[in-house]
DNA sequence: CTCGGCCATGCCGTGAGACTATCGCCGATT
DNA sequence: AATCGGCGATAGTCTCACGGCATGGCCGAG
């Protein structure tokens, strides 16, 4: 059939992110001519070209936009496969939950209580996660659940149950135009600089600025008291509030939800478990 | 890091299918002994036993479930991989849809004729798919677009719009107990012999009957009039009816949905106009 | 007790893929 | 305009990982 190694997918993987044989070659610490005699394989054997190249530059060709993309997911699976198998030997006594440092909405001690109160509860651990990779810890073993936010997060693979749905908020430093509103519009704040929120799709409105680019609530928090940006934050994030910035109800963001989320192919009653306990808590509170 | 090739898990997979390590060597075309070398390398790599050998029987280890269904997906991701990016080259002049015959609700002409009003038609290739394997079609590169039924079909990995939703209705004999009732609930069927559809997981209650194992409507109407057994089916598939058979609103089972669905990271134009054709087509029907 | 089915082991041969050295192209520098 | 240097491609050699063959060991069936 349509065979591809793993190793092969690697390769023009690194070749593909840099964009130049010789670091990929480095990155992969195999020699440039193993790399290029690789790729110029992978090529023939789908037939297609992957790569323009002159002498100076690398590009990638459409065929190739494509492979990195597939290809990464394909690497991902193959990587979740193995540690996922590694986990499944040893009966699994802790479960991993991954989350972002105050992004809980004060849900999460809840949750642990009630999940403590199960029959079969195991210890927990605590991951703290980027902005960005707390889906990817879920779909490649390193975690069992995550808390993630709807719609921001990448949800593929996963499934989800809906611990809080609440309103979003605009941030604002209190001499701002806005601040003297008792609400805001997503039309007032069309064009405000807003910041780029690292690995996140841009979702605001195309015409707005884009601001300074930030990983976490902490520093966008920090970047709208320099004055530089305003930001549209989940209520729950806005709270406590830093006493030098207000925060102002957004009347038609759409809502964000706090989620909890798995692997979608995770039948595990450790799980299933926490799940419950969760969802059992979130609705209590 | 987790190295783990294709073709490794290639191996792996045949043998516990096959259970049985010289039909997989066969299967693989390769000897014997290499197959129980390359599994034994695997176990070592992983850390984990795979297999519950003695010298009669192969059995599976946990980890070895774990590593059969995962493994399966990344396999399925790599052939995809494979595939989308030998298509991504010749820049795409057909669309191909796959569908089960009969089981378009006869919305398909219509669809196909607001495609072609299209400013950017192409050529509509339409395959056939068994019960089952349609979705598969549509991940693994083979087909672009998919009629598929929500909930009955396994979504992973695509993206869908929803073209109806109908209710269900049940097939039942001339002379059967319920037929004589204008409507009939899922109480009233809990009791019955229902079909057992191959390849979708048991969604009866659990103490009904489960019946002969059918893979299509046809099938289940044959084996209807034959008295064998009682199908709930999308109101859709019961028109025309077969003249030996009648049948009878359901009236709360849940609805069922006739969907288009599309790989859930394909952004190809093609594909989206195509998407937009079918949900206007069958908004306007 | 023997036979036969089945997986494991040992040994050997081969070829895919890695390494070193080197070439050829082309943009940049002076 | 000539040179240099960066970068990818090519050539030639080597090696070791993986596959094949022969065989051993285990165990259930008859």
């Amino acid at each position: 059939m349509a065979e591809l190694e793993t190793r092969e997918l690697e390769y023009f993987v690194a070749v593909a992110e840099e964009l130049h044989f010789g670091r990929a070659a480095a990155r992969l610490s195999i020699a440039q001519p193993a790399l290029s005699k690789a790729i110029r394989r992978l090529e023939s054997r789908l037939g297609v070209s992957l790569l323009e190249r002159s002498s100076r530059h690398v590009a990638l060709a459409p065929a190739g936009e494509a492979l990195l993309h597939h290809g990464r997911n394909a690497l991902n699976a193959v990587s979740a496969a193995a540690e996922k198998t590694r986990r499944a030997g040893d009966q699994q006594t802790h479960l991993r939950l991954v989350i972002k440092p105050g992004s809980d909405a004060n849900l999460l001690s809840g949750i642990l209580a009630a999940y403590a109160r199960q029959p079969d509860t195991r210890q927990v651990d605590i991951l703290f996660g980027g902005a960005t990779d707390r889906a990817e810890h879920v779909r490649d073993g390193r975690a069992d659940v995550a808390l993630l936010y709807v719609p921001f997060d990448d949800m593929t693979g996963l499934d989800h149950e809906t611990l809080t749905v609440e309103g979003r908020v605009a941030i604002l430093p209190p001499d701002h135009r806005l601040a003297s509103r008792t609400q805001v519009t997503l039309a007032d704040l069309a064009r405000e600089t807003l910041p780029r929120w690292k690995g996140v799709r841009w979702t605001g409105a195309p015409e707005a600025r884009q601001g300074p680019e930030v990983t976490d609530a902490a520093e966008a928090l920090h970047m709208i008291r320099l004055g530089r940006t305003v930001a549209i934050l989940p209520r729950s994030l806005a709270e406590p509030m830093h006493p030098d910035l207000v925060y102002r109800p957004v009347a038609d963001a759409p809502h964000s939800e706090l989620v909890l989320a798995w692997s979608q192919d995770d039948r595990r009653r450790l799980v299933a478990s926490f799940i419950a306990a969760a969802v059992d808590a979130a609705g209590r509170a």
